[in-house]
DNA sequence: TTGCTCCTCACGTCACGTGAGGTGGC
DNA sequence: TTGCTCCTCACGTCACGTGAGGTGGC
């Protein structure tokens, strides 16, 4: 871990705070294989590789893993659906980092806005949409759970 | 759909309401291949089937059906996960249908039921764990949307 | 030199999707 | 006879799991 970082890409040379792909991985608790599946489908790329090939995560990175696992664990987005959240979401973060007097083209930035807010919309009312069946889904167990107990203290 | 059922296994012979794969399908909002692959692993066994060999289901089938999308969709249960959920919902049903009194073994039967209410326990344990993962996710996309509204309030 | 972690193929698996070719009742 | 729905193989796909064989720094 204390080779030399090529290809970082980092503008402001202090310390990176990067991590290998089995510290990551245990980090998230997600497999090393997931990683690695996740850049080569385009999801992921990481911030540096050892001068031996050895992957390198920076902590922007792990959130993006992060990210891609809440969209599977609790949406149940497939990764293009996962692409197009994180597109969504790499815009707005580039659209914030030029401020809007220094852009050429502020009605273009207005309209990348305006549909990267839609999407995130979207995706709330998707969340709710969730959280709802979840709670119906929760009381039928409940009432189950109930009726097990019932059963049980007339049987003792 | 007017041929005579076989192997229905129905006890009072009224008409028992079964219907034909692909309307099943329509109805679930599910795939016919998936039917017939829950079929296939064990899952699902249809309540009929017609002269021809076509599959009939019951009202208690799609029930089954239901369930299986339910604990796969809000939950992210694997089929062999779910294969014990059912199991043990079965169980209940089951232990529910002959009377304790009538039982010729209490004590295993009400050993059966504490099974089953400790599993269901868990599995509410883990639906309010998925509710709570999603609160938090909620509030993270609320407030990209917040941020993205106000910066479109700028823009203006 | 010995472990340990990392690398790149590449085949296996789970839960289906998707034709291929055939049967059966209005 | 013509559609329509159903049937059983059987290969394809997505998101990885799992070795196979090799490299690289303490």
């Amino acid at each position: 871990m204390g080779e030399t970082v090529t290809e970082a890409g980092q503008v402001d040379g202090a310390e990176p705070d990067l991590c290998g792909i089995g510290s990551a991985a245990a980090q998230l608790g997600v497999s090393i294989r997931a990683m690695r599946y996740y850049e080569q489908v385009g999801l992921l790329r990481p911030s540096g590789r050892t001068a031996g090939g050895n992957r390198l995560y920076s902590r922007r990175d792990l959130a993006r893993v992060q990210r891609i696992r809440e969209l599977q664990d609790l949406l149940g987005f497939n990764l293009d659906e996962i692409r197009a959240v994180l597109a969504s979401e790499d815009l707005i973060a580039e659209l914030r980092a030029q401020s809007h007097s220094a852009s050429a083209h502020g009605e273009r930035r207005r309209q990348l806005l305006a549909e990267a807010l839609d999407q995130h919309i979207a995706l709330l009312e998707q969340v709710d949409a969730k959280i709802s069946r979840l709670g119906v889904f929760r009381s039928e167990i409940d009432k189950v759970v109930g009726n097990v107990r019932a059963a049980l203290t007339r049987a003792t």
